[in-house]
DNA sequence: TAAAATGTTGGGTA
DNA sequence: ATACCCAACATTTT
């Protein structure tokens, strides 16, 4: 569900024990809280076993809260060795710190008991969401492309990646081995900012359209950041990103710049939205 | 009722 | 190896 600017407001909410969602009281931080008790329903999520997170877990202070792709990241205190619990939303989770004695809703799948009488709650009515408990972070996350709201995310890094690629663009950005945290609101965003068609090939860039496109995704991220995210649904019903939408679910609504309706395709099974004018496909250069 | 949904993975094919 | 397609995962919502 959520994407980089999503997770990235989840994770600094959890840090400040602000509510991550409307509706939701305050909660002191989890930050320096140690875990005491692990329950869960749904095993399937749990890596690299539910046996593991119930055993291994409790003890572990946390210490830090923070973001890789669309990953949260718990740093945990752990004197021997480096230890993670690393949380993936996929299309339907949500996190929230609540009183123990507040009863767990429906779709709640993982609870961790914090040593205050607080508990982090995994809520995911879809169960595609994964819990994984690490020593290594890049056994999770090292498949990952670069940050893109990093100094590191260069014209020139997207210029070598962009090289190595022949396939359409849309696709492409959906790929977290490419670009990390990108997905399907973003992207079509994006490349809307960029001005360049979602299924133009990878390596027909030009130069300075490689840098609109970089440029475009950083604008696109840090300007759903700025409204704390997207909220489409019930999924994930904070931010206010969707009021400023370029594309994303804005078929047959004017484009901003030249007035031309948006349109919808499908790419690799995702909806696509697109000004079929300021996105003109070159002819030579589209899949 | 059918379709679609902010995501990923694994299998098959060329 | 790369690109691309599809099914699968499981549930809610329109």
């Amino acid at each position: 569900m959520p994407e980089l600017p999503e997770v990235e407001t989840i994770a600094r909410k959890l840090r400040q024990g602000q509510a991550v969602e409307p509706g939701f009281p305050p909660y002191p931080t989890p930050l320096g809280r140690t875990v005491t008790a692990v329950w869960l329903d749904w095993p399937r999520a749990a890596r690299p076993s539910a046996d593991a997170l119930i055993h291994t877990l409790p003890g572990h202070r946390i210490d830090s809260i923070s973001r890789r792709g669309k990953y949260l990241i718990f740093g945990l205190h752990s004197p021997a060795s480096e230890r993670h619990l690393l949380i993936h939303l996929k299309m339907s989770g949500r996190l929230h710190v609540l009183d123990a004695d507040f009863p767990r809703e429906k779709h709640v799948h993982f609870a961790f008991s914090l040593d205050n009488g607080y508990e982090l709650r995994f809520n995911d009515a879809r169960k595609f969401g994964r819990v994984y408990l690490v020593d290594d972070l890049d056994a999770v996350t090292g498949h990952l492309g670069p940050e893109p709201l990093e100094e590191a995310f260069t014209l020139k890094v997207l210029r070598s990646l962009l090289a190595k690629k022949s396939g359409g663009l849309k696709a492409l950005l959906l790929d977290q081995s490419f670009i990390a945290g990108i997905g399907n609101i973003y992207a079509d965003e994006a490349l809307w900012r960029a001005r360049i068609h979602p299924l133009r090939r990878a390596n027909t860039l030009q130069d300075t359209e490689i840098a609109a496109l970089r440029r475009a995704i950083r604008a696109a991220l840090r300007d759903g950041l700025k409204h704390g995210g997207a909220a489409i649904d019930w999924v994930y019903p904070e931010g206010r990103y969707q009021d400023h939408f370029r594309v994303y679910g804005q078929v047959d609504k004017p484009c901003r710049r030249c007035k031309t309706r948006i349109e919808r395709i499908l790419v690799g099974q995702r909806s696509t939205h697109f000004c079929p004018t300021c996105q003109l496909p070159d002819v030579r250069h589209y899949s």
